[in-house]
RNA sequence: GCCGCCUUAGCUCAGUCGGUAGAGCGAGUCACUCGUAAUGACUAGGUCGUCGGUUCGAUUCCGACAGGCGGCCCCA
């Protein structure tokens, strides 16, 4: 009487079958090498969920095969080899307990409490044994328990008990990797995945919620990749466990594929281009986390601070300036020093008063804003500056320009009437994501970042409930109509205010973020610098203060321009746009006095008199990935002409110098790539 | 800050089971004067990150510190 349809899906072609139980669904797939678990969604609701499902398919369900290549596929792919890695682990140091074993982007951890931290050559070992467990063609076979039955089970397995504890408790939420061994909601039934055997003996168990693959020998190519600690569940406080990451893919060809992506990425890292292009270097003497530009990361520097200038001032910003120091004293009326004092520098002491490094600029601005009574008539009033801002991060987490220790904000404050808000911080959005394609930038998304409401971290913001509805609301719905994916990030707003930021990708694929838009309403009010506007009708009103950083860093974000274009930056951003290469010594005159036009002309030139052959020189520019290569020999200079080799290889012989000079000039306009 | 790993010439890296070190690229000099990704020869570069300990002797072993790398925590 059961009625259970089946949907496979193989080399394109849908196929229906019905059946009548779970175990005879599952014969279906069973053969078929590439699916490798069954998306199931009963008749009653519309929710759609990957289960294992010889177990649990009941009368009207319909189960849809995954395809190991998919998404869904590739996070149970994961998952399983993360298990098989958990017991090849507890073969070998049978003390080991096991944390937690998600799948994540391109790969999967698992954390285990061991005596001794895990070196390079046991993964070699951890590999080894992962094989023999998957040539064993061990059976995952999914068994609901009970509370009481897990807890006696895993009476040695301290940090899967505390999971089970949690179970559809209250902070079950805000531990991200425990929903992939237990479901989070109350009710939900308790799971364990044995690994069996040949002979149908249990060789190794698993708290988890699954699914997984069928067998071990599904699983077709991994790696395992590196170790580091990572606190247990994500607290500071609590113990390190040593992680173990690993990737795993549905083809040998796709691991490869992964594993040359990586070495790809690692060739475009900015720390590494920052030395080969000549662009930056962090010297030991100045300290950690501090960079210099050198002079031809200076002109990248400078293009793109002319160019956010100019954009502000078109966009009604006013250009002030402020200094590096202050009396400590401001930060604690900005509210500052109390929340973030920690990542500030310590005080210098200054005839017997503290005075502080900015870590930011908007208590500054305030006082531009205080300098003398403002009027609604003003309003919008912008502000904006290059910031020169100094954060003592923790010496773990600096990192190339992208994470640094001192670092100029492109910072600006909008004061504006509450009814103002919205269309300023429209007009903000729009304003950044403009600035992110001018660029070239579009690989990216927003992120909404919101207050804590419960647990120990919701004391962190200031201001009503009401204040913060409102403010986040207006910020949701920008963000939402800009169409942009966007991400919450609950717990992640300032202390005074909700904020959206941009966050871009570098070239291994971690997020940093860009640029940032942050409603304010606590640093204008009366307990902080009591900032106000003479209305229309004569009242004194507080203003809305909205913080907005486009580039968010210029360092960070020259970092990921780098990582973005690989160094082969488009001719308006280029240190050297045009690289001249004479021929022979009896070339350089003339190509000097060529070179001197162009740089009349607004551009970029270098000549390479170099002893090296022209050939050489043709490789240098073209490592130092140069736009223009500016070829002269005595062809050239009968005709008084130049022939160009362009980055990508291209040549054109014999082009006349006024032509020339105007080609040059149009690519540099255009701010395109070339 | 935490865990692990790393630090040898400007860069990339060999090497010394404890007896003060080498290559390629780069730099300098000379010769070559060359038409679209590396001409050749020669020369100069290192208290082997810093400080302390063990030792007859430390670049090598141990410790601390600094800097870096990969994560974690953090990120106004």
């Amino acid at each position: 009487m059961s009625d259970i349809k089946v949907v496979r899906i193989h080399a394109g072609q849908r196929e229906e079958q019905d059946t009548t139980t779970g175990t005879k669904a599952w014969e279906l797939f069973k053969e078929d090498a590439d699916v490798v678990a069954a998306r199931v969604s009963t008749g009653s609701t519309s929710d759609k969920h990957l289960k294992d499902l010889a177990y649990v398919l009941q009368d009207g369900d319909e189960v849809e095969g995954v395809d190991i290549a998919s998404n869904d596929g590739r996070d149970i792919l994961r998952h399983s080899t993360a298990h098989v890695m958990a017991q090849a682990v507890q073969q070998i140091w049978p003390a080991a307990k096991l944390g937690i074993g998600p799948p994540i982007e391109n790969g999967f951890y698992y954390d285990f409490d061991v005596e001794t931290p895990f070196v390079p050559e046991d993964l070699v070992k951890i590999e080894s044994a992962m094989r023999k467990i998957i040539k064993e063609n061990q059976r995952f076979e999914r068994r609901v328990t009970t509370d009481a039955d897990a807890v006696n089970e895993l009476r040695d397995e301290p940090y899967k008990l505390e999971l089970i504890g949690l179970k559809g408790g209250a902070g079950a939420a805000d531990t991200e990797g425990a929903s992939v061994e237990v479901a989070s909601d109350a009710g939900a039934e308790l799971t364990i995945y044995d690994n069996i055997g040949r002979s149908g003996e249990a060789k190794w168990s698993d708290l988890c919620r699954g699914p997984h693959l069928p067998t071990t020998k599904r699983i077709p190519a991994f790696k395992l990749m590196r170790t580091a600690a990572a606190y247990w569940r994500g607290d500071e406080k609590n113990k390190q466990l040593q992680r173990i990451y690993g990737t795993a893919w549905e083809t040998k060809e796709a691991l490869d594929e992964h594993l040359h992506r990586i070495e790809e990425a690692e060739r475009r890292d900015h720390r590494k281009l920052g030395r080969d292009l000549d662009l930056f270097s962090f010297p030991d003497e100045i300290g950690s986390g501090l960079p210099v530009f050198h002079p031809k990361g200076g002109v990248i520097k400078r293009e793109m601070e002319d160019y956010v200038r100019q954009r502000h001032i078109e966009e009604g910003f006013e250009y002030v300036g402020t200094p590096h120091i202050a009396k400590e004293g401001l930060f604690h009326t900005s509210g500052h020093l109390p929340y973030y004092g920690e990542a500030m520098f310590p005080a210098l002491d200054v005839d017997g008063m503290d005075y502080r490094l900015k870590a930011m600029n908007c208590p500054m601005h305030n006082l531009i804003y205080r300098s003398r009574q403002r009027s609604y008539r003003e309003l919008p009033l912008r502000l904006f500056e290059f910031g020169s801002v100094y954060r003592h991060e923790k010496s773990g987490v600096v990192h190339g320009l992208t994470r640094v220790r001192g670092f100029a904000q492109d910072d600006s404050h909008s004061y504006v009437t509450p009814e103002q808000a919205p269309g300023e911080i429209q007009h903000l959005l729009d304003f950044c994501l403009g600035l992110f394609r001018d660029f070239g930038l579009d690989d990216f998304y927003l992120e909404l970042s919101t207050r804590e409401t419960e647990g120990d971290k919701k004391d962190k913001f200031i201001g009503s409930d009401d204040q913060w509805e409102l403010a986040t609301e207006v910020l949701r719905d920008v963000a939402t109509e800009s169409g942009l994916e966007l991400v919450p990030d609950p717990g992640g707003a300032a202390y005074y205010g909700p904020k959206i930021s941009v966050q871009a990708r570098d070239a291994i694929g971690r997020t940093w973020q860009m640029s940032t838009i942050q409603y304010d309403f606590n640093q204008p009010s009366p307990e902080r610098f009591n900032l106000e506007y003479v209305a229309a009708d004569g009242s004194r009103q507080q203003p809305v203060m909205i913080h907005s950083a486009k580039f968010g860093s210029i360092e960070r974000f020259i970092g990921v321009l780098v990582e973005h274009y690989a160094g082969a930056f488009p001719p308006w951003l280029a240190p050297v746009q045009v690289q001249a290469i004479p021929i022979a010594e009896k070339h350089n005159d003339y190509l000097f006095d060529v070179a001197r036009q162009m740089k009349l002309a607004g551009l970029r030139v270098e000549v390479d008199a170099s002893d090296d052959r022209m050939q050489k020189k043709i490789r240098n520019a073209q490592l130092q990935k140069v736009p223009f290569m500016m070829i002269a020999g005595d062809d050239d200079i009968e005709k008084g002409a130049v022939s160009f080799r362009y980055r990508d290889g291209r040549q054109d012989n014999g082009v006349p110098l006024a032509e020339a000079i105007e080609r040059v000039q149009q690519a540099v306009a255009t701010r395109e790539q070339v």
